[in-house]
DNA sequence: TTACCGGCCGTACCATGGTACGGGGTCAAG
DNA sequence: CTTGACCCCGTACCATGGTACGGCCGGTAA
């Protein structure tokens, strides 16, 4: 397993030879002496394991420069365990903040699919308006054009109450795209006026799944 | 309104005047002819609401390469606006993508939180050991060294039948750090055995919320 | 011994979205 | 007429995580 070149490695933890020499560079991993002085360079085992090491840890969202310190952690024999916990709370931050502001685009996007009709001449497109306009998400002015209504229904499992009902109308309504919606735990049965256009029944169907029920779709030939 | 410098139009949009330029060079926004021959940028109102325009976009998550697009699509007299719901929605689909990287990430840190004891020796910490070793999310060698058990109790409002509360009980207990729970309808209260060094309890509280119901911790001297 | 594969090294380049700098020109007020 | 604020241009630089290239050399096998 040791001695190995640096193609070695580079084929054993799957990357290419220059990410290895970049990785020294950035002093991710020593320069391996090499024995006949000047000539190839020369890594064991451990060299692997710190490259998957650096590998891992970027999968878990940390950059080479967190990668690095690390690193220096482990190498650090006074380190707690705390320490290392505290990086990776904090990187977990860090990855909440991320998606919450990936999801307010998302919600962004979705307001203004919502509005817009998806066919016809530009200048009836609300995307652009609310480009060229400060279109905030509440502007009654830009309420959509041309809406491809249609009704969707879903079966529902595990609605055991009126409450759980309320729940998924809740839950519904919030969906852009949805009008209206009405939920009965009796018929174990949801339905929903919606906009096809701008959320698909099967998406409507795993909204509901996320809160916790059980829905399929109900393909009737109306 | 008319015939503004550059810093003019970088100050109503709040930009730099670097930015402005920087835009021009990308071709976003085209070069203004100057009057006088070579003199300074004279800018109309238009480049302002153009800039603005950019801005939301970015806003959005559209890339500078991809508002170039948007732009010209709107320059462009036959374009259909299904051109530019065909954009957002596949912008769309790339934050959805995004986010569920970033969720599978946020899954993984969750998993090594879990298992890490928080404090002690390093070489307790199975966070280092996870990233040294393959350890995947389902090794059972890597089961969690001392967990810092504690009772939670956290008050619901709207559950309405024992659905509901069995409802909750999966939520709560799909999150990391929670061993086990009881939820009770009648009391409208749960009460949860976690790890609060894996998950916070106001955590607990959100989650639950985000289930669509209200939650509140009972702090309780106990 | 000679071919050939692979490693070595420095440097440049990719995308992304800007920011900074230096040496000059322009414009308006005092 | 001078001062100071602003603008012009080209170019270099920031972080991030690599990738690519060209010329040379080390190691090995036929």
């Amino acid at each position: 397993m040791s001695d190995m070149t640096i193609g070695k490695v580079a084929e054993a933890v799957g990357v290419g030879v220059e990410t290895i020499r970049f990785y020294e560079r950035r002093r991710l991993i020593e320069q391996p002496a090499r024995p006949w002085g000047g000539g190839y360079r020369v890594y064991s085992d451990e060299t692997v394991q710190r490259v998957q090491f650096i590998r891992r840890a970027q999968e878990l969202g940390f950059s080479l420069r967190e990668i690095a310190e690390l690193l220096s952690l482990r190498t650090d024999h006074d380190t707690d365990a705390r320490e290392v916990w505290q990086r990776a709370t904090a990187k977990l931050q860090d990855v909440d903040r991320k998606i919450e502001r990936l999801q307010h685009i998302r919600r962004g996007l979705m307001t203004l699919l919502d509005r817009c009709p998806g066919e016809g001449p530009l200048r009836c497109c609300s995307i652009i308006d609310a480009l060229e306009h400060d279109t905030g998400p509440n502007d009654e002015t830009a309420k959509r054009k041309e809406p491809d209504m249609q009704t969707v229904r879903l079966t529902i499992k595990g609605m055991h109450c009126n409450g759980c009902a309320e729940i998924v109308r809740h839950v519904l309504e919030q969906q852009p795209g949805v009008k209206g919606c009405s939920v009965s735990h009796e018929n174990g049965e949801a339905k929903v006026a919606v906009d096809t256009s701008q959320i698909s029944a099967e998406r409507l169907a795993e909204t509901v799944q996320d809160a916790g029920y059980s829905a399929s779709l109900v393909t009737e030939a109306d």
